[in-house]
DNA sequence: GCCAACGTTGGC
DNA sequence: GCCAACGTTGGC
């Protein structure tokens, strides 16, 4: 049984249209302890996530991705340069993880935060909250496959991140 | 650029 | 362990 996850990532850091171009791609630089106890303790290779543009115009869910490794070591702690370096984790017990993420799906258009917070089936969600800042997530399956339908309602004719329809739609 | 919200840091 | 100051995030 795979779970479900939020992936927030600046567009303009790295998009899913970088996804779609890399195929695959390593999740690095995360330093918050709760992301990195998702990351150690219950993400899995299999695992499905919403990659969330945010900061952007508009922010809002762009695409679905795979999870296709887990727990590694990021390497960017280590890196007395880089701007997560952190002199205090070593690497027989790497403080700070990551995963890599496989491309599955860009929507046709991002499914802007406004149509998010609109559809009811999404009020529980954590990135709706007031302050949420945790760049990963998790989603109920329920969630995840709300977001993916409204990802796959955009018709041609649409043009301000509105879906078009909202009719039944299975998954898959 | 503003600002609310939250995490982290460090003095005590 | 408290808590104020500071830094970061992210919507707007």
């Amino acid at each position: 049984m795979p779970q479900f996850w939020l992936l927030k990532c600046e567009p303009n850091a790295y998009s899913i249209h970088d996804l779609v171009r890399d195929g695959r791609t390593k999740w690095e630089g995360i330093r918050n302890y709760q992301v990195r106890n998702f990351l150690r303790d219950t993400m899995e290779v299999g695992d499905l996530g919403v990659f969330y543009h945010s900061n952007a115009a508009p922010s809002g869910a762009a695409g679905i991705v795979r999870i296709s490794q887990s727990r590694l070591a990021d390497p960017s702690q280590f890196e007395a340069s880089a701007a997560g370096f952190d002199p205090k984790s070593n690497r027989a017990q790497p403080t700070w993880l990551m995963c890599e993420v496989e491309f599955v799906e860009c929507f046709a258009q991002v499914v802007a935060l406004e149509t998010l917070r609109a559809e009811r089936g999404l009020a529980e969600m954590q990135i709706l909250r007031r302050g949420n800042r945790l760049s990963i997530t998790p989603l109920t399956e329920a969630e995840f496959d709300i977001i993916g339908r409204l990802g796959r309602s955009f018709t041609e004719a649409g043009e301000r991140g509105i879906p078009a329809e909202r009719g039944q739609r299975t998954r898959g």
